[in-house]
RNA sequence: GCGCCCGUAGCGUAGCUGGAUAACGCGCGGCCCUCCGAAGGCUGAGACCGCAGGUUCGAAUCCUGCCGGGCGCACCA
């Protein structure tokens, strides 16, 4: 069941909800709080645009048929708001359901309605909830790979679709640049340094391979020249590591910028240590009792909030756990946010506990939640692509973005549940590019401009100001309608859900009644009223398309020809 | 061993805050361009929703137990 309380039924719908309930507390007189009614859109088109189960609730209670109570309900409702009979054409008890079907002009009415309102349509004004998104971060060691890019895909759709729906989103990256991970990267580009000058240095074992730091070793050779090659390590290290992880993070920062995402906070680790976060997260815990030392060390007793076991924060050698920047990281997001949201990769699903409790130990449960963007699985020409990244030949975002584009990347890592592992065709997506999902969605988009090039300026404005919309009588011109009607709604549910997935397919739902449309109904035809009504209709669905297609970061083009050839000539 | 995710048509998936004939794409079989863009539309075949119980008027959906696949279980980051 789709959730189709429409912005344009949904007075209608308030209404005869209200209607029934007083219906229900006449027919059905009890002490019980009576069930809220609830619609639905059924899948059978047949059952109508609604359906409620109220008679089917409430008849164990009344102890009576839930056909013949739901009849009653009916009769009863609509004494009850006589108005109502204009906008609804059928309220109908079958199987102890109530069947509702709209008059026409509700969605006619919702036509004219989102060709006034425009890409406003259904945004929601600011809630004054606050919330932090944090997603993508890659430690900064390399390039961005495909994993993030779902990340990056799902995290930025969700902070859009927050915003639309009123939310005031901070997008958050961590920049993980303390531990170990920043010595390796410190040796590796040393390691790459030296070569300059010694094509026989040796290259640490556990280095990180891959060509991506010699252009950065290049650029220290051209600063400082040949300084560094007698130096000691203690005095390279800290430098090398703080000037790989600058060039890696804006390496990074310029994937993510190409790709469509904005971040408003790159929060590096090691400042947030050095502001000394972390003995402030670690005082409110213990504050409010959740700390304790043993074995040497101190520790939060997550099992509290549902975590397997405790976690230490502060190891017996006095260091801090790495659990201690995310007590530290999270502390700092919930003073200036009201809930927290992360997206991880695959490999920290086994941490999703601790986070949540952290919230609990905080006071606010249910503050911090977390999605995992589980695993993808690349082919090219029908073969597995490796990515480990101990082989180096890890595939960075930005050569599959070359290979398919932008539009066609974010489409297809948006079009299946967060949850759901991925298998990403890269010969599918070049070669049959054209088949691709998202073309189908742009091509709707497109097929509207193109027929708004051709009408008439006086007849669009006419459209623009929803007139004529009483001629939209057809059942292609009504299916559509009410498919706009959803989008409210279906953005809700995005945000609601975590789930953007749910705006790929609707998308594509909406540019396939769009096609229905088109192919049945002529838009500009003799009829100049019907002309204008069809023009609105068609205006309208544009701006559904534009409005999806925005949220899920994909380009609404007003032609396909400059698409096309695009990422055909990127691949060659 | 414990925990998380997944098991729905040949393939890939949606539906999972319980509802009426299980939906979409690809693939396969038929059709539609004197007509606003055929990157489109129409139509046919194809599913005991992993298995077995339970709760319910009603279960793909909730609970329990199995089976199969993936991943994680450090005073590493």
């Amino acid at each position: 069941m789709s959730p189709t309380t429409a912005d344009a039924s949904s007075d209608v719908l308030a209404r005869l909800g209200a209607a029934l309930e007083r219906a229900a507390s006449a027919l059905v007189p009890g002490e019980e709080r009576m069930p809220s009614v609830a619609f639905e859109a059924p899948r059978n088109p047949d059952f109508g645009d609604f359906a409620t189960n109220l008679a089917l609730q409430l008849a164990r209670r009344a102890r009576r048929p839930p056909q013949q109570l739901a009849a009653e309900l009916v009769e009863r409702a609509f004494e009850e708001e006589p108005s109502l009979r204009e906008l609804i054409a059928e309220a109908t008890p079958v199987a102890g359901f109530i069947n509702i079907r709209m008059a026409p002009a509700c969605w006619q009415q919702l036509v004219a309605e989102i060709v006034r309102r425009g890409r406003d349509y259904g945004r929601s004004a600011p809630n004054g909830t606050r919330i932090s998104l944090e997603f993508g971060s890659a430690n900064p060691v390399g390039p961005l790979v495909v994993v993030q890019g779902r990340a990056l895909s799902l995290g930025d759709s969700l902070a859009r679709a927050m915003r639309f729906c009123g939310f005031d989103v901070t997008t958050e990256w961590i920049v993980n640049d303390e531990g170990s991970q920043l010595d390796t990267l410190a040796r590796s580009l040393h390691a790459r340094y030296r070569r300059l000058f010694d094509p026989s240095f040796p290259f640490p074992e556990d280095g990180y391979p891959g060509d991506y730091l010699v252009p950065i070793a290049v650029r220290i050779r051209d600063e400082d020249g040949a300084r560094w090659v007698d130096a000691e390590a203690a005095e390279w290290m800290p430098y090398f590591g703080r000037y790989g992880r600058d060039a890696i993070v804006a390496e990074q920062q310029t994937t993510c910028a190409r790709f469509g995402v904005h971040f408003e906070r790159w929060q590096s680790q090691h400042d947030l240590a050095a502001s000394g976060a972390i003995e402030a997260g670690i005082a409110a815990l213990r504050a409010r009792g959740f700390v304790y030392e043993a074995d040497g060390a101190t520790w939060v007793r997550t099992t509290e909030f549902g975590d397997d076991k405790d976690r230490v924060v502060i190891r017996s050698d006095g260091r801090p756990a790495y659990f201690a920047a995310d007590v530290a990281y999270h502390y700092d997001k919930l003073s200036r946010a009201d809930r927290a949201i992360l997206i991880l990769g695959p490999d920290h699903h086994g941490y999703v506990a601790r986070l949540v409790a952290i919230a609990g130990a905080f006071g606010k449960p249910g503050a911090i939640s977390a999605l995992i963007a589980q695993q993808m699985t690349l082919l090219r020409d029908g073969q597995v692509v490796s990515l480990s990244k101990r082989e180096g030949n890890v595939l960075a975002l930005d050569e599959i973005v070359d290979e398919v584009g932008v539009d066609a990347a974010r489409f297809f890592f948006l079009l299946l549940n967060a949850d759901t592992p991925l298998t990403f065709d890269l010969t599918l997506a070049v070669e049959q590019s054209s088949e691709n999902p998202v073309y189908y969605v742009q091509y709707g988009h497109a097929r509207i401009a193109s027929i708004e090039r051709k009408a008439p300026r006086e007849l669009l404005e006419r459209a623009a100001r929803g007139e004529a919309v009483e001629r939209l009588t057809e059942p292609p011109e009504l299916i559509l309608a009410r498919r706009l009607a959803e989008f409210p709604a279906i953005v809700r549910s995005v945000v609601d859900g975590l789930a953007p997935n749910r705006l790929a397919r609707y998308a594509r739902d909406v540019a396939a009644d769009f096609h229905q449309f088109y192919m049945a109904c002529t838009v500009l035809g003799d009829d100049t009223q019907l002309t204008v009504a069809r023009l609105a209709l068609a205006h309208a669905t544009k701006i559904v398309l534009a409005n999806a297609l925005e949220l899920l970061g994909v380009s609404a083009p007003d032609s396909m020809e400059r698409l096309a050839s695009d990422p055909e000539a990127r691949s060659v």
